[in-house]
DNA sequence: CGTCGCTTTGAATACGGTCAATTTTTGTGG
DNA sequence: CCACAAAAATTGACCGTATTCAAAGCGACG
């Protein structure tokens, strides 16, 4: 059994109700991959031919305009699919997915998912499930971005990776990503002059420490508050 | 058969690869419902329960914020499918659905559907390209808030919409569209008093003329080069 | 030790938001 | 059909948030 992590795998919303043989199956259907540091999975307009599952390593995706601007759209940790309109038919990819350290992930060609999906229709029920959680993560986002101040955007930014990936400690809980303050400020739409003034700002306030690629959040209520007070 | 519109749902991508055999008994599991203007389809947060298809009529999609704004997210028109996190299991509507005038839909229940998509696995597939289409679309629009300005961003959403509804007569291509002020702005995510100095704007340069419920692009390019100039 | 990249901070500016007053349009009822 | 009330749209003045540009600081790494 070349699959090391798939005990994890096992319990991600893609798989719920299928039986432990089934998925046993599925999983012979994909390859491993093994990604370093800044490679790309895909880049945006490549056409989708892979489906995958990141087992180890974080990834970024990232979408660029038309006149060169970059957005971050998402962090990948483990254990989350990514590349999913590969599922769909002729698509291509709206984003490009590149390792942020070394990586390694569980690989669908497009023609393997496709006869996984007729096969296991709970499959695909399980992959409208999370598209849709998808759609609704990005209209809320939108519906954020246009109401709201980037103070407010930037902590429930934060918040949300300290959920994704943070770690309790003593001194308060740390968010271990390799995010800049470009990167952050790509992420929720603004320039990365305005978030260093935020982050100082917090970090005069006593509500985190900002280093580089590493956050620690001393104070979470704090945020919690500029995330969610009126106005 | 109750069915009168079948000839244009038959044609829609849920339906694509699918014989009219099969669609045929796909629609038998649906009935039809009617709604006049300013009724509601589903609220927000309702538990989804069904998955429609819009065949005559207007229907608007909004989302409000958690402090009482307002976004309009998309005007859905014939033959468009709406509500379909349905498909997925335990979801809430993230949308209120409501008719802009008198509507007519076909309607599947959650249970309906989901027997559906197990015994016909194409239209699972379908699904799923529709949903990533509606994630690509958001992520777009995402990236479009978050690095434009707000004339461009206007200007991208009417020829949106006149691609959507727009005809074309003597005088230009005319959209028609009971859209208010407001409801441009939550559409591009500003306020009804920037659309209103913009469109004045476009107005007194020839561009458009805006009336009330109707707006008609006399110089399509122009808005097209607002839509795409550098900068 | 020096360079390079990232970050911080300041000052000036602009875009767009807010508020208020006015005008125009729509719809309703006499 | 007109008059009036209500709703929607326009426009001006002011202001605040966030962007832009520039310069300096800091830290990592060869």
């Amino acid at each position: 059994m070349p699959f090391e992590p798939v005990s994890r795998v096992e319990e991600i919303t893609l798989f719920k109700n299928i039986s432990p043989g089934d998925i046993h199956l599925i999983l012979q259907s994909a390859h491993q991959k093994r990604m370093d540091a800044e490679e790309f999975f895909f880049l945006q307009d490549d056409p989708a031919e892979a489906f995958y599952i990141l087992t180890s390593g974080k990834v970024r995706l990232t979408q660029y305009t038309a006149d060169g601007q970059q957005l971050l759209l998402r962090v990948i940790v483990p254990v989350t699919p990514f590349g999913a309109v590969a599922l769909a038919d002729h698509e291509r990819y709206p984003v490009s997915a590149q390792a942020m350290e070394s990586c390694t992930a569980v690989v669908w060609s497009k023609s393997a998912i496709q006869q996984l999906l007729i096969r296991f229709p709970q499959l695909a029920m399980n992959a409208v499930k999370i598209l849709a959680e998808h759609v609704q993560e990005f209209q809320q986002r939108f519906t954020e971005i246009a109401t709201q101040r980037v103070e407010r955007r930037l902590a429930r930014m934060i918040l949300r990776l300290a959920h994704q990936t943070g770690v309790k400690t003593p001194r308060g809980v740390e968010v271990n990503l390799p995010l800049s303050r470009q990167d952050l400020a790509e992420m929720v739409g603004t320039t990365l002059y305005t978030v260093s003034r935020i982050l100082s700002q917090w970090e005069s306030q006593g509500l985190i420490h900002a280093g580089r690629e590493k956050m620690i959040i001393l104070y979470p209520h704090g945020l919690v508050k500029i995330a969610e007070e009126e106005t």
